[in-house]
DNA sequence: TCGCAAAATGTATGCGCTTACAATCACTCA
DNA sequence: TGAGTGATTGTAAGCGCATACATTTTGCGA
């Protein structure tokens, strides 16, 4: 790899001037077709591709997005081996292991920001745009939101995942964009989802399909601002049937597999409910496990539900009635505001409210 | 949003020269304290955030890495709806769906991109980079690789996803490395995994759970590189076992879940076998239902196995033997490499070779 | 108090590209 | 054939930052 290519050298070997090199880049119509020709040639030949710092620094703007996120991810503190360095010849071409069901399986909010990701960076092609991505570490040295700030001319971030002073500074440079949290009385763009109001219309469904004397829910830890909105939407539509909340048996997990268990055993012990609505799929699962062990059978003596549309949520036995979070339709969203912003820099800050999915499915049907 | 600021608005702010600023951000302990805090303050009070694109062009060197992979993205061809423009108010905060088990599940391709996406950005961070993503959709007139390539320090591209001569221009300006693909007399660094050996173990473990004379192979599409890899590892065990090719039912089949379906049939039509390696695991779900309508029974009368390691696999009853791609560390392993050429830039072209791992669950098991 | 080395800061240049503006060219029509 | 025009190309000035080198300041010992 010798030095690389750059206009001068282009425009040298075409023997033109570096102004020429770059409008047939540019604006290749400009340009007479034999010029042009002889510039593409030497840029084919020289192996050229225009250096985007350069670019960026001179149209004063990078055609770049930023997506930042919080991290989730279990393999950050995973040893900090060095595949390169390691001897290859005496490893092994494969491990055996004995494998339960959730070996390596992700995070569940890994995949969500997987899918949004997949949504930003579809948008974002579309609109002619490149996709930088950053995953905060709550490494409060390394500035990465920061980095990036600098680098794109937009950021989409996840609610929370900044300081709001940080987010306030990096907004004075760049238009922001934040997804999915609740829209406070801030000036960024928005991304939301109803949260509370599918969890009500979720409940609905529910007490259509269930006796409404025995309704328990499920909640999630009390720090978690979506769990708190899935109760309040399950306790609108309570009160909206006419059901006080002393009449619901509410207990709390904490989004855990493991906590719902335990949950539906408690319930159990209190005599099984006619549905239980939880407050995510994992504990979903978890009681429909616990109540598969007591004999209780789903749907037929108790109906489920949960949120949050997992993957497991589709595969388990009953398939599980859920709510989906429109995953790709975030980060598309999220871009096209973006885009918006970047046109019109004064229009009036926006919050853009997707519709949630609700999923019908086995869990929450009382058989014929 | 006033103009952004920069150095020199900074620098005339503290009352210092721009030098000054610019040291205090990149090596604070050449600057006095006194004048660094009177810089910061600055920079905090105009909302300073270093420009990438200058910042890149003077040190050449962005300290950002590119990862380009092919697209297999079904909502590419999603409506071009305008979410921004629709109109709020009316819409619904929710959609009821009579769902089946698949509804919006993700094209597995992504899922495996997904992971090793997440482990290049784990291992970028770690080492100081950012990651810009880019996907290709066919479209030749959007050169988004050379995008890509002209904004970062180093490329890592999915095999197969960008053409020979294309690579091979780019990498005369930025270090590549190609990753999954089979190491091809090219000068690239490579990250693979060893696909035939472990297909070959893992046949030598079902060898070891069923009766050699009752053998099924279920092939992918002859054109996939991937199933011409397992199908040689397979091959090669049984032959070491002392069986020949022709004494195994071998069938072809499309990666699908229905292929595997219509496999297994056609296999129970013929008297069912007392083992059935798949090429992936799609296929052999397939073919457990198909066993299982027959009243065949897995893994007591048939032992089936997969390949790729897909989250149903781990769902699915029995669940479902294995083996998995080292995704995250394909992405971990691919920067390193990109992170050592970027110091080493005429070190020898390597390949990393990552072990695979075969999980070993119930539906390979001969009960006892 | 003065001299001097080391520390701190300033000056000036260039990174590779885009683009306003100036200069030149190729044609047209008279 | 010459003037006038639009098309084509060249010239030159930044874009915002890092940094080599020059200059000034500080701290210290005598």
């Amino acid at each position: 790899m010798t030095r690389k290519a750059t206009v001068y050298d282009v425009a040298e070997r075409a023997g033109v001037s570096i102004a020429t090199v770059s409008r047939v880049l540019r604006q290749p119509d400009a340009v007479r077709p034999v010029t042009r020709e002889r510039v593409l040639d030497s840029v084919a030949a020289l192996g050229y591709v225009p250096s985007g710092s350069a670019r960026g620094l001179a149209e004063r703007r990078t055609g770049v997005l930023g997506l930042y996120f919080p991290g989730f991810d279990a393999s950050e503190d995973a040893p900090v081996f060095d595949m390169v360095a390691d001897d290859q010849a005496e490893a092994p071409p494969f491990t055996v292991e004995q494998a339960s069901a959730d070996t390596g399986a992700p995070h569940p909010t890994m995949l969500f920001l997987d899918e949004v990701l997949r949504g930003a960076e579809l948008e974002a092609w579309k609109q002619g745009f490149v996709l930088m991505i950053g995953v905060g570490r709550g490494d409060p040295a390394r500035e990465t939101v920061r980095d990036i700030a600098g680098r794109v001319d937009g950021l989409m971030v996840l609610a929370q995942s900044v300081p709001d002073e940080v987010l306030a500074r990096l907004a004075q440079r760049i238009p922001v964009v934040v997804l999915s949290g609740p829209a406070r009385g801030d000036s960024y763009d928005h991304v939301t989802v109803s949260n509370a109001e599918a969890m009500s219309e979720l409940t609905r469904l529910v007490l259509a399909q269930a006796d409404p004397g025995g309704l328990a829910f499920l909640a999630g830890p009390e720090d978690s601002p979506d769990g708190a909105q899935r109760w309040e939407g399950f306790a609108a539509a309570i009160a909206e049937a006419g059901i006080a909340t002393d009449d619901v048996m509410v207990l709390r997990g904490d989004f855990t597999r493991a906590s719902g268990h335990r949950a539906a055993e408690e319930l159990i012990a209190r005599g099984a409910p006619a549905a239980l609505v939880a407050a995510n799929d994992q504990m979903a699962l978890g009681a429909i496990d616990a109540f598969r062990s007591a004999g209780i059978r789903v749907p037929d003596d108790v109906r489920v539900t949960g949120f949050d549309g997992i993957e497991a949520a589709a595969l388990s036995r009953p398939t599980l009635t859920t709510v989906r979070q429109p995953m790709i339709d975030l980060g598309r969203a999220a871009v096209q505001l973006l885009a918006r912003r970047l046109e019109q820099p004064d229009a009036e800050p926006m919050t853009v409210r997707l519709p949630l999915q609700i999923l019908v499915r086995e869990s929450s049907q009382r058989p014929e």
